[in-house]
DNA sequence: ATCATAGTCGTCTGCCTGACGATAAACACT
DNA sequence: AGTGTTTATCGTCAGGCAGACGACTATGAT
């Protein structure tokens, strides 16, 4: 078929973030606050259109950092320091998703070390991090007693889906450490695995396993008190972002 | 940010699909040739603009049926008779990937038994079962000695995307029976493995795997020789979508 | 001093995998 | 009929890794 521009319907293309983070043991994602029809109100993912010269994965970064300030890493990298990981999640185009007008959304997935409180244009009240699962109760109650609505447009299947796979990508990858600080001990990255996994794991197993893994973990020579108890040693993300054998999810 | 339609640049949204069978012991990608400018004559993925009423999944779906008469399944469904397993790939929206417009792609990987010849349009010429390795050697030569061009648009890093998106995931999955006819022996489901591995397995420790694991194959009481050799049990793709624990793919 | 907390090192047992021997059942020859 | 070839299937054995859990260490809190 010959090149004729009134042969495909014009779209909106979005980019919309499944921003995580551990927050007092809970996995937590970042939500805004619409302040506009349709679903004027209600919490959602944060996101906004792609530009004409803009490149998707460009796209996510630049609304991460309006949101978040945070800057992104390369996804094939290993975690750095002072940056989030950044990567592409799944694209979502029903035709009905957006009842303005034909929105398709490239969703991607953001894993991020502890933030200080986040920033929404400046209105904090119009952004927070919520537990995940509070976001995805579908007509519960959060945390305060207060009943909670659900997210915008089908933003609960894509935070769904940004959590499960978070959840499977930090069994073979080295992918957990982007939720922790430059330096970090065998404990709190535990604790990450645990809050993500809503699991508890063995500290004795685990240490073997994480600290046995060649190029998982390089010692930086430090150590801190920072949770109690006896100092830990700190680390930092070795190079390799493989995870082979890899961490094992406990039965649920 | 009130509703403002000039505030974002219409996009064309296209599915492109990777479509992946194995043909004798080797994994090979459905290719079209392209009849229209830009990239004439170069071989390139299937693909097509989504419609204004149709999901992205619908869209994948009918070009997969124009292009091979292949019905397809759910993503989240075990494989079944007669039908292709297609999944959404990832989303490719480079602003020059396209020279005529703003077109972002979102890609889908289908992986199919292996069939008759291919049609496009009705001419066999112009579609083609290629190895994976003969589309993505860049400026190197096809199987028959001729030089052959790279695949058009950003389709070589697309396909070979999808094609690690198939070897990593028959690791942990059923995915390889989604390869083989409704009912296939284990010889055939280790061939797979082989071609889309590209390594060989032990038939007596694949044997003890795949028949080993609870709910993976179901026996259908048949046996076949199309093999040669000693009958072998024919089964077919048990309820069980997800391998715990993997098959291990050898070292390279 | 004692306790609570967290980190780190070992041990043991069972399961799974990789390597590989052995047998079974078909077909193709001679 | 016998022999070789091919493929399927069953068994055995050693090594590695994970789960369960004991023991000890080094901090801060009471």
């Amino acid at each position: 078929m010959p090149y004729d521009p009134s042969a495909f319907p014009p779209f909106a293309v979005t980019v919309d973030l499944v921003v995580l983070t551990v927050r007092r043991h809970a996995l937590c994602a970042l939500a805004v606050r619409r302040g506009e029809s349709p679903f004027q109100g209600r919490w959602a993912l944060p996101g906004g259109f792609v530009r004409a010269d803009e490149d998707l994965s460009q796209a996510a970064a630049r609304e991460l950092a309006e949101e978040t300030g945070l800057r992104a890493h390369d996804p094939d990298a290993p975690a750095q320091e002072g940056g989030a990981h950044l990567e592409q999640l799944a694209t979502y185009g029903d035709p009905k998703r957006d009842p303005r007008m034909r929105v398709v959304s490239v969703a991607h997935l953001a894993l991020a070390p502890d933030l200080p409180a986040p920033r929404a244009g400046g209105d904090a009240s119009n952004a927070r991090w919520a537990p995940v699962g509070e976001l995805l109760a579908q007509g519960g109650y959060g945390r305060d007693g207060e009943p909670v609505a659900p997210l915008a447009f089908d933003h609960a299947q894509i935070l769904s889906d940004g959590v499960e796979r978070a959840r499977s990508k930090i069994e073979y990858s080295s992918l957990a450490t982007a939720f922790c600080p430059p330096e970090f001990t065998v404990g709190e990255l535990r604790r990450v695995y645990e809050a993500v996994w809503g699991v508890a794991l063995d500290p004795r197993n685990f240490h073997r396993k994480v600290t046995g893994t060649p190029g998982f973990l390089v010692p930086t020579g430090g150590t801190t008190t920072r949770q109690g108890g006896r100092p830990a040693q700190l680390f930092r993300a070795g190079g390799a972002t493989l995870l082979n054998p890899p961490m094992l999810r406990p039965e649920v």
